[in-house]
DNA sequence: CGGTGGACTGATCGAACGATAAGATAACTT
DNA sequence: AAGTTATCTTATCGTTCGATCAGTCCACCG
């Protein structure tokens, strides 16, 4: 399943081979269609998969903050947000990927995965521009600033670890991302309030 | 030409068939072998192209600016950005592309197009920083936060048609798309200056 | 201990891939 | 007008793809 994700991240879907994943994962090319009747329903597993680590992730932060106010709420799931992007850069590439070709891929991965995301994402921001608490502005664009400044790093992080020299994988790196990513996004309302 | 970015943007390189950008620009697929002698030749024609457009709108954006100060340029010039992602989805889609692969075309990318890229920003940044004109970061996050935000909501257009309703072709999506990296990027020193 | 079913592999299918070879057509030179 | 070159097509090569099938192995049950 890790190797899965791994060569679907790595090529397409369509240039993925279902040989490469399994000889990655130790094992004969038919024996994954005796599990997964098709390469489709091996890739939905996949990323299901992937998906739902994510969304634990974030669920159990969320469930750690109970009686936190809503702002640091919402910048420490936008910094676990970080984090997982960093660790698993593999779940951004392979919606990229989707996102081009837009097919039946596409409509499942909205419809299963990523529409909870946003409306949960979005529900949580307005209540803050409606409590005065951030600059507002209109819920897509934040969303696609969060799900943009975040992940790409990683994304593209060979070219980060030529162009900069730093290493995407490192803890510190990773930190002071999303130390950024939280500074730009959550501006504090009066200057030289320290962000959180 | 235009065809080739298509589909190397649709599908990955891996995924590309020939004989479908020979169909697309109404050829056969042996004469692409002619005049390009690979499909790797092919490739690097067509992504620095694509290059060379958005060196091209860069530059000519910066020569009209001739006089300006130094942030309202580096303003002007993200906002530029912004624009040609919007109407060229293909150059960050081809870069995510190989970013996964990381093979002998990221190297390509990187020594002739990226790189020089990203020297001119961050040389940019840094004099702004150095000038206490913007709040300073590290450069290398400060470029992934530009690469990340600006595109992202275009790369991946079908999920934003599905999730928000909009259409990120739109000008005045992409509009306030600009207006909200811009926002967010250079944060005024004091609260309720507008942003330019 | 004999047998039944799930887990797995080797062999192989038709289709599509990138690349090449050989030939036809158009254009330009002298 | 003859010849040479550049351009483009049809036919086809060897390879690799996802999927299928027949058969092997092992665990478990009565």
């Amino acid at each position: 399943m890790a190797a899965a994700l791994d060569v679907f991240a790595e090529h397409s879907f369509e240039g993925a081979a279902t040989r490469e994943i399994a000889a990655r994962a130790g094992v004969t090319q038919p024996l994954l269609n005796y599990h997964f009747s098709s390469k489709d329903e091996l890739w939905r597993a996949a990323v299901g998969g992937l998906f739902g680590a994510l969304n634990l992730a974030l669920t159990t932060r969320e469930s750690g903050l109970r009686g936190v106010d809503e702002l640091t709420t919402l910048k420490l799931l936008v910094r676990e947000f970080v984090h997982f992007s960093a660790r698993h850069p593999q779940l951004h590439r392979i919606i990229t990927s989707e996102c081009r070709a837009d097919g039946p891929r596409m409509d499942w991965l909205v419809d299963h995965h990523t529409r909870p995301l946003y409306e949960a994402t979005v529900a949580r921001y307005a209540r803050l521009v409606e409590q005065g608490q951030v600059r507002g502005i209109a819920p897509p664009h934040f969303y696609y600033l969060v799900t943009g400044a975040g992940p790409t790093m990683f994304v593209l992080g060979p070219e980060c670890r030529r162009l900069t020299g730093l290493d995407p994988t490192a803890d510190e790196v990773i930190e002071a991302h999303a130390d950024a990513v939280i500074a730009f996004l959550f501006q504090p309302s009066a200057p030289n309030v320290p962000a959180n």
